[in-house]
DNA sequence: ACGTTAAAGCAACTATCTTCGCTTTTGATG
DNA sequence: CATCAAAAGCGAAGATAGTTGCTTTAACGT
């Protein structure tokens, strides 16, 4: 998987428009039917792609899902430097609030349909350590900082939990009252 | 549902070793297969029961999971008046991370499988007003306490993703350790 | 004990998913 | 613009999941 968003031959060539019409049959399918009804010749129908060229190209629907979240994931990669541990907190829960909500509570579905085995996810260790760096440049600039665990916990839990349990995305204001109860637990605890 | 983990005949009647057996290779095959894995015909197999019981019972691996997840839940129903904030938000705390402990991440998969309606599951509507209660004993007693919202997101959020986060489920020192956090920040932002 | 009734077992049937060999299209290359 | 390779389309065969009417078992009341 080297260039897994703009593939190797053409931009817009057929393969990449099949893919394209397949991601977002994908998505819209995840969005609006219980998971098991989500199958490879459904997909195909609404993508209007057939249903050999899936299960040649991604073998199932896991393989489906993974591709969409490694590719929403890359998008909010790079966490900005704001100055503040704040601004940066703020910043990183509102994008991925915004990134997780279109997508309709797939990421926790995805989670859900990956392997059990928890460290082979190589999305989530690699976001792990963009937000230790995060951190660690807050430290470096003498703030009272959390740990990252508090961080997950405090922030990318809930915000996963609400669109499990409620049934709908945090928006950015929710996301931003998480970010101000994690520095107001902080100050007070340190 | 009056009686869910009893049933209504009897305690070891044949009715309660179906479904007894049925809930455990559910449990088993969720624990170690990928979630597509998890088919109907495949716990029947692996309970010794025959397949068009469980379609008759429970319908489909929704409703299975969701009788499973009901019944642990119910376990914990009745959360006792410690007289104390703290102790009931440990007490409530502990026990919940021990149910779910065992499950080993099932508990999100499961979710994952179960409706999505998130209104629809009185389990979790159910569980919400107790906790409800036990936070406006709380506020009668004159002590600071968290909202529903604050309590969901800062402790039960956190033990459903520590799993999924750290490849372990949170154990009981850590569950107090949420419950302090929590504390901590009411304590500040009052 | 005996009859009643609800739930489980059984087996055949239908529907849906998955795989496979082959053909056709399409994008890159000379 | 002719050729080659990779990927998509096609359709049929095989596997698995889900349904249904009927029979059998067993828990409960009398």
């Amino acid at each position: 998987m080297d260039d897994v968003g703009a593939k190797k031959r053409r931009p817009g060539g057929r393969s990449a428009q099949v893919r394209a019409r397949v991601q977002a049959a994908v998505i819209e399918l995840l969005a609006d039917s219980r998971l098991e009804e989500v199958t490879i010749p459904r997909v195909a129908e609404r993508a209007g792609v057939h249903q050999a060229t899936l299960y040649r190209r991604w073998g199932n629907i896991a393989g489906l899902v993974d591709d969409i979240v490694a590719e929403r994931v890359g998008e909010l990669a790079p966490i900005p430097d704001t100055g503040t541990l704040r601004g940066d907190l703020e910043l990183a829960a509102v994008r991925f609030a915004e990134v997780i909500a279109p997508l309709g509570g797939i990421m926790i579905r995805a989670a859900a349909l990956a392997t059990p085995d928890a460290d082979s996810s190589v999305t989530f260790h690699t976001r792990a350590t963009q937000l230790q760096a995060m951190l660690d440049r807050a430290a470096a600039r003498g703030e009272k900082a959390p740990t990252l665990t508090e961080l997950l916990e405090g922030i990318t839990a809930p915000l996963y939990f609400h669109e499990l349990f409620f049934g709908r995305p945090a928006d950015a204001e929710h996301a931003r009252t998480l970010v101000d109860r994690l520095l107001i637990y902080v100050e007070a605890s340190r």
